[in-house]
DNA sequence: GCAAATACTTTACGCGCGTAAATATTTTGT
DNA sequence: ACAAAATATTTACGCGCGTAAAGTATTTGC
């Protein structure tokens, strides 16, 4: 198989016995020549194992098959996990997706769009940091480059936005837990990274009234997005002094509910649902690491392949130049009912 | 600032007053230039925006200033981190990093490797999958390309090996287990993903024949990359059945340990070092969740900094021409005694 | 102030491939 | 078997920058 190396198109064409025009047209889409031409290329490309120079390809063309997936937080295996996802559609539509996190520091988000506009992406998938990004710069790039945000909605910004539905997030579980015992107080952050968790407050805010309770909101310090250890330190503040009103604390997401789990553990406080434990606990995002808390959370769970699923494919019609309005999917959450409550 | 748009580098010679072959040298290393010109491209860069172009800069260079970063899950918050960490070294050293993950898969990596090769890097920096990898591709990518190994080793691949010393982390935390308590078990899959599992279970096995205790094994079935689970089920099946012969279990890695934890709280077995706990539970890695498992998990913790960084130099060196025989670096690790051992 | 050393300019070519236009060949439908 | 349609070939140019060579300008050391 090891035949001589084949250094350029050149070479190729010659070997395959297909001429270089008709070579390129096949490397930019093999749908696009004959059957048999293709057969023949295919099988020079896996004798010769031939594969053509991806910054000459890049180079002089206006648009590449370069996606740039961009996450506020990569070690956040939420973040991860639909990035992973992400990541898989964009190779089975036939891109070169690229992986990039701003790792919770805005000056790195900038610098990561720098990065990705000078690899002429077809298009992004951009998960903002939220309330700390560089609104000018986002929307500079998103001027020159189709770009889609998901997770972190800000305004009308680029192509559309595709996330989840933190409205019903909320206001599904908050029902839940008002139905199945003490209604719940609102866990939170006082500045919270990202725009979905006012959402998420106001939900709270809306359903406790709808169900005609007085809703109770406790806001703790905290800058960053070490989440875990802020939701652990203001639970150790609220369980010590008594802030929390009620048996019942909905947090605004699974990373405070994991940390103030901690705090729970820490004070020796049960969580649970059973009629000898002191507090119950829920979550929301459906966190890879729900599971394996103690107890088990019970949360609301982001749909991760309909949220991927929607985000691709709104991308891919935009590149493939279907020019639609702005707009804002919002996917619904499924209740994963565990022990914590 | 925002003057007429420059199209490439002879036109941003011209506005900058620096002749192209002069403005082409500071790009490849501002160092290279006078401190006068060097001001007078960087005023210009300033005011015109301007950055060469990316696939034009590569295509017809030998070796490019891209580094690899390839982590065999990156859902895995241990890998998420440690590439963060790669990722910051490189930028820091003026290479541009791009983040690869074979996702559990090894047809996935030998992929990963493939695309990695076409962007010609200056070298990569690679966490195998391990048992699964793909032996013969990863030795014909370190044939062509500056590649350390790190994480997981394999044999004499690649510039260099650097990684953490597993030796010492399972010597060393199951003397801290005997001296504290009931000598440990050893909790571990029967077919792990990577050789790290076997060091482990061997640097047990040693550690206790030097202790004079009796060793004892329990591995448990599971395949794939969700330990959590694996350490669950693994879990209530070996506490349902007796099969830990002391009240002390040491965890081949965190995240069986995370899994092991969640069926002590299905099962009702209170963990922990305290007088009224039934069990004690320890893991190795120093996983970022394992602060807020409950309780609050005693490891033994690889050094990120420090594997990180001597992984990033010793490529650099390489990659600055340093011929240096194969070796292997470990790094040992650090207790962290928490609530759960 | 002068020669040597250093840094810059000019000129020119090549990298590997995209792409357009004109021409030639093959395939398709009937 | 024939014309029309589809596809491949030939030819040629350009993309943006790396890089080498030879000449010119600037800096440095004394």
């Amino acid at each position: 198989m090891a035949e001589k190396k084949i250094r350029n198109m050149e070479e190729f064409s010659a070997v395959s016995g297909i001429s270089r025009p008709t070579v390129s047209k096949f490397f930019n889409n093999p749908e696009s020549v004959r059957q048999s031409t293709r057969d023949k290329i295919e099988a020079a490309v896996e004798k010769y194992d031939y594969r053509p120079n991806i910054f000459a390809m890049n180079q002089n063309r206006k648009l590449t098959k370069n996606v740039g997936i961009v996450v506020p937080l990569l070690t956040d295996p939420y973040f991860a996990e639909i990035a992973r996802n992400l990541e898989q559609r964009c190779i089975d539509a036939g891109y070169r997706p690229t992986l990039f996190s701003a790792h919770g520091d805005p000056a790195l988000e900038v610098e990561v769009l720098d990065n990705l506009r000078s690899m002429k992406p077809a298009g992004v998938l951009l998960a903002p940091l939220g309330r700390a990004s560089d609104r000018a710069a986002l929307e500079k790039f998103c001027d020159d480059v189709p770009t889609l945000i998901f997770d972190s909605s800000v305004d009308e910004l680029g192509l559309a936005f595709v996330g989840s539905d933190n409205f019903q997030f909320t206001s599904h579980i908050t029902d839940y837990l008002c139905r199945t015992g003490e209604p719940p107080c609102f866990f939170e952050m006082k500045t919270p990274a990202n725009p979905n968790a006012h959402r998420r407050r106001q939900a709270y805010l809306t359903a406790m009234e709808t169900f005609g309770y007085k809703p109770q909101v406790i806001s703790v310090e905290g800058e960053g997005w070490g989440f875990e250890e802020i939701g652990r330190l203001g639970g150790h503040d609220a369980l010590a002094n008594g802030r929390f009103g009620t048996n019942t604390i909905l947090c605004s997401n699974d990373r405070l509910a994991i940390g103030l789990l901690t705090a729970c553990y820490e004070r020796n406080v049960s969580v649970g649902r059973g009629p000898d434990c002191a507090i119950r606990v829920a979550g929301q995002d459906g966190h890879p690491h729900s599971r394996y808390t103690c107890p088990p959370l019970t949360t609301i769970s982001h749909d991760y392949d309909a949220v991927s699923k929607h985000a691709a494919d709104a991308l891919f019609e935009a590149i493939d130049g279907e020019v639609s309005p702005w707009k804002s999917t919002r996917i619904e959450g499924k209740l994963i009912l565990r022990d914590s409550a």
